[in-house]
DNA sequence: CATTTATGACTGACTAGTCAGTCATAGTCA
DNA sequence: TGACTATGACTGACTAGTCAGTCATAAATG
């Protein structure tokens, strides 16, 4: 419903980048270029502001303000507010996913696989932006179905099979005993998820190591530590 | 700072109902009777409405017409929107400690004991108001701090507190033999936490047995399921 | 100069919180 | 007991303020 004109302006905004290579060698301030940059503006900005205040909460007139540029420039790229939200979901997710794609092949031992995976994920996410955003879309996401849609079809249900792959490969490896975890790869997320959330809501009452705590919980699954 | 007030309409309130017994024999419909209902009525009507729009986005008009009430009367038991979202919270999370306080004496399988609480918590907990609750908390906590402190102080450390202890008592029978797994009790909520969460967000794509992947979590831990 | 892009003052719809007035109930008195 | 008065719970129209979205105008661009 609102995804036509959304993805109209989408389309004009990306259908400038390429002329930069072709004819107009004047690159750093084409328009389009500018208009990207505030785009990019808008997003940021907004980001921070609905991560702070939430969707309800959150004024346009903060994000513009935050973003340097007037109210009615946000209605140049975005329908309306909805949309934008929607919109600004997508932008901040779409980047993860290409990472997840990207994952390295399958070398090494199950563990030390899962153990880095997890330990990036931990870094980049917890205490981070993304782990607010992540937070944000659990908060809102029964308000907005298409957020929840969008995140469950490119994050998490890739994640989950991803996990499960990995999992059935250590199983087949002998790495892990227990066979049915392959039909919950959430297991193996969960607590991470849970430090996502613990960290933002109760760090201040007791701080949470998240690094050690998935390695308490990696020796559930894989059995103890070898000793190192 | 706004418990002065709120306090005072609450202690009034409650003032009211031991007349009941004295001279006042009038029961089914005395003002501090109607009153109560009232309040009761408002606190559960504002549940609703928090949970399906949030704290922002929730009219308080909306609240009174649920409640059958008119605004007005809403202001009569609590100071304004913020600290009626504070209260309600307390409200509604005070008989659940009262539930946790009362545990059962350890007594049987460590397993069992947690099997038959996580089982418990399950089933009153995921797809019912109180897991939405749980969720509520989660989307708002950031904007209430006091909110987060006392779901922290009243719900969460207890929680953390007792599975620790159980862990603890499983690990001396030999029951569990990862002895790390006391420092991280998070680690044995965080299926049950995230079962909470995908019900809300995620049940329509691919609906999750949280019963069944508990009982595969609690084989990683205990190991094994004993045959029957 | 024509066209595209940006601005921000403005509008109108909406809502938290108020308060003067109503009325069912409790208390008092004959 | 019945009638009369006092109380305060309850009401909902109203106020003051907020904010999403618009649009006439200005700046920038080519």
């Amino acid at each position: 419903m609102t995804e036509k004109s959304t993805k109209a302006v989408a389309a004009k905004t990306a259908a400038h980048k390429p002329e930069a290579g072709a004819e107009a060698a004047a690159p750093a301030s084409s328009r389009a270029m500018r208009a990207a940059k505030r785009r990019d503006a808008i997003v940021e900005a907004a980001m921070e502001e609905f991560i702070a205040r939430g969707f309800a909460a959150t004024r346009l007139d903060d994000i513009a303000k935050r973003a340097g540029v007037a109210k009615g420039t946000i209605y140049l790229h975005f329908k309306d507010k909805e949309s934008m939200f929607e919109e600004l979901v997508r932008t901040v997710i779409v980047p993860v996913v290409a990472k997840l794609n990207a994952l390295p092949p399958p070398t090494g031992s199950v563990r030390d696989l899962v153990e880095a995976f997890a330990g990036n994920f931990l870094k980049e996410v917890i205490g981070t932006r993304r782990g607010d955003l992540v937070r944000l879309i659990v908060a809102e996401g029964p308000r907005f179905p298409a957020v929840a849609d969008f995140y469950y079809r490119e994050v998490v249900s890739r994640g989950v099979a991803g996990m499960r792959a990995l999992i059935e490969l250590g199983i087949a490896r002998g790495e892990i005993r227990d066979k049915d975890l392959a039909r919950y790869p959430q297991i193996l997320v969960a607590p991470a998820m849970i430090a996502v959330i613990w960290q933002s809501l109760f760090a201040r009452h007791a701080p949470l190591d998240a690094q050690d705590m998935l390695r308490v919980h990696l020796d559930l699954i894989f059995g103890e530590r070898r000793t190192t």
